[in-house]
DNA sequence: GATAGGCTCTGCATCGTTGAAATGCCGGAA
DNA sequence: TTCCGGCATTTCAACGATGCAGAGCCTATC
């Protein structure tokens, strides 16, 4: 049975089809009469209206799609859902795409304009776009980026204040009263610059301190994976100078492959090396050592990109590009500070 | 500036919205001259098909919707990651839904017909959704199910053989040498069909080992979260008879958390205690011990709901609503087998 | 030279809905 | 009794694309 349409309700009751659609809609006053009569061949004939004859008469899909990097990346996920559920609120679905770390992918999913791509707004979550090529988009439909402002970008952008973040990071680890503190996860190139900022955050809390930083304890890696961490720790368990006694990582992933490095090497977290990660993965929580992490506000990052995108999409809102700020936490737990046991 | 549409393309061109349209989408043959008036013109104006016109016109909206309890929970994010990939494959999109468990949105998602959700077809992935629910559906959009078939549904499902997955995990600790084995994750009643089969192939292993099963080492949860598997863990570890020598847990996240129980506890894993999972996440790898677990084949639990989806769309089959399966495996790590140091 | 046949190309109708404007109907005021 | 205002309801024309049928035109054939 081929689903029922405006028309087949409106033969069925008896009246026109812009009653039907009236009462389908609550628009205009219709009388009790024919909106029973109406009400009653909806029910008969289970009319659902046609979403997508709805969309192009009035030129919105109520989709938004958010554009991560990698959707099984337990932060991207976690994101991933507060945005699902923020959007739903609002009477937006979601649309979840990956793009793979592919450059190419990312620009293809913003380029498109939006009345192309069948979404109404995009909120794009960047790994590896330039400048340039936001400055290339020439779709009609509202960006919001998430993470750091690019340059003078011409979008708004959601990000949390990553310099102050690192800092109480790093300084927890000071005040720990470790000497040494490495950091993994610079990323001292063009599109590193969240990881940048979090490199600044992590001199600052030395500068602080009155102590200097050790450049040859930062180390680099290219992507945010387990691996990168482990990686990574090793060539600090070889440093000429002995293992450092703290490590700040830019993400949980890479503090969690540190801690199996640091684990399988026969040292202790955190006797030996103390670990700080970034994002508050959930699993971090109830990985041994439970992990002492730096918290985004993933909630408020979430709805701040949600609610400005839809104020874009509504033309509400006039403002200039703006950076909005979400919040942070440091939470502690045991791979800075050892339970009592 | 409007988005450009076929009619103004035509008018630059000099030629028919019917041409552009044969141009744009290759299906008729086009003179050379026009086809390059035509491309410069779409070129010059940055036309693009304008996708919702395009659906209405079809009946499709291209997008499938995925529905999973929860997407930050790694197995459903990792799987959610496949099924995108897959379907990009074949020309469609994803949408990604969660219920948060919840059995009204799980009944709300799968039973508006796909005109109205504006969905293809849905895959979805259910949590507590009955017999009833299902057979009460009408839409005329294809669902495909992932986990186990729900009585005589007349819905093709997706699923991997877990009573046999579930003894070789178990059967794998016997050969270990373990004797007092428990299990974590029963659910003895109606949705828990998954969980019913898992506990079936752990009896099953006892079975061909000629062992009886201590169904006082049989701990059911009623999710299958970290610290539903910590909280069992204490349990079993304040046993009458003392802590089980092994553990088999229906997931990963409830391994995870048994691990955490078993370590704060001062116990050894896999020295005093072996522990398995189910479900292969990426996280299992890289926690220290790293995770012994089944491994079911999950780009191909993607594939065949994403073609079985789409065959069904077509029309292409015809047969009855089939289970397919999908592999697994084991993947043996440091969580029952320690590494040599 | 007329006709058939093959190519391009165009116009019209349509997908299911909603915006805008026109219609019909009623009661109340003049 | 007539006219007007207000309300319920309907008609018409889109939204932007594609399916179909047929109109031109050009070449090949008898």
């Amino acid at each position: 049975m081929a689903a029922a349409r405006l028309r087949d309700v409106a033969d069925r009751a008896g009246v026109s089809i812009r009653t039907v659609s009236n009462v389908v809609n609550g628009y205009a006053p219709v009388s009790d009469q024919k909106r029973e009569r109406v009400e009653a061949a909806v029910a008969e004939l289970g009319y659902r209206p046609n979403v997508m004859a709805r969309n192009l008469k009035h030129g919105r899909s109520g989709l938004i799609a958010l554009v991560v990097p990698e959707l099984d990346v337990p932060y991207f996920a976690e994101l991933a859902r507060a945005v699902v559920t923020t959007a739903r609120e609002f009477g937006y679905t979601v649309v979840v795409d990956q793009t793979d770390g592919e450059p190419d992918r990312e620009r293809e999913l913003i380029m498109r304009d939006g009345s192309a791509a069948m979404f109404d707004g995009v909120i794009l979550s960047p790994l590896a776009l330039s400048q340039t090529d936001l400055a290339q988009r020439d779709a009609t439909s509202p960006l919001v980026l998430l993470g750091e402002r690019i340059a003078d970008s011409e979008y708004d952008h959601v990000t949390i204040d990553n310099i102050s973040a690192a800092r109480l990071a790093t300084s927890h680890l000071i005040a720990l009263g470790r000497t040494r503190i490495a950091a993994i996860g610079d990323q001292p190139y063009e599109t590193g610059e969240t990881a940048q900022l979090r490199t600044r955050g992590y001199e600052l809390a030395h500068e602080e301190a009155g102590r200097l930083v050790d450049r040859s304890l930062v180390i680099p890696t290219h992507r945010f994976h387990f691996s990168d961490g482990a990686e990574a720790t090793e060539l600090l368990l070889a440093h000429p100078d002995g293992p450092p006694d703290a490590i700040f990582c830019y993400n949980d992933l890479l503090a969690i492959g540190a801690i199996r490095s640091i684990l399988a090497a026969g040292l202790r977290v955190p006797e030996d090396i103390a670990v700080v990660g970034f994002d508050n993965i959930e699993a971090g929580r109830y990985h041994t050592p439970s992990l002492t992490t730096v918290s985004p506000d993933k909630p408020a990052i979430a709805r701040l990109a949600v609610e400005r995108l839809l104020a874009r999409l509504s033309g509400d809102t006039d403002e200039a590009p703006a950076e909005l700020w979400a919040g942070h936490e440091l939470i502690v737990r045991e791979s800075t500070v050892a339970r009592q046991a």
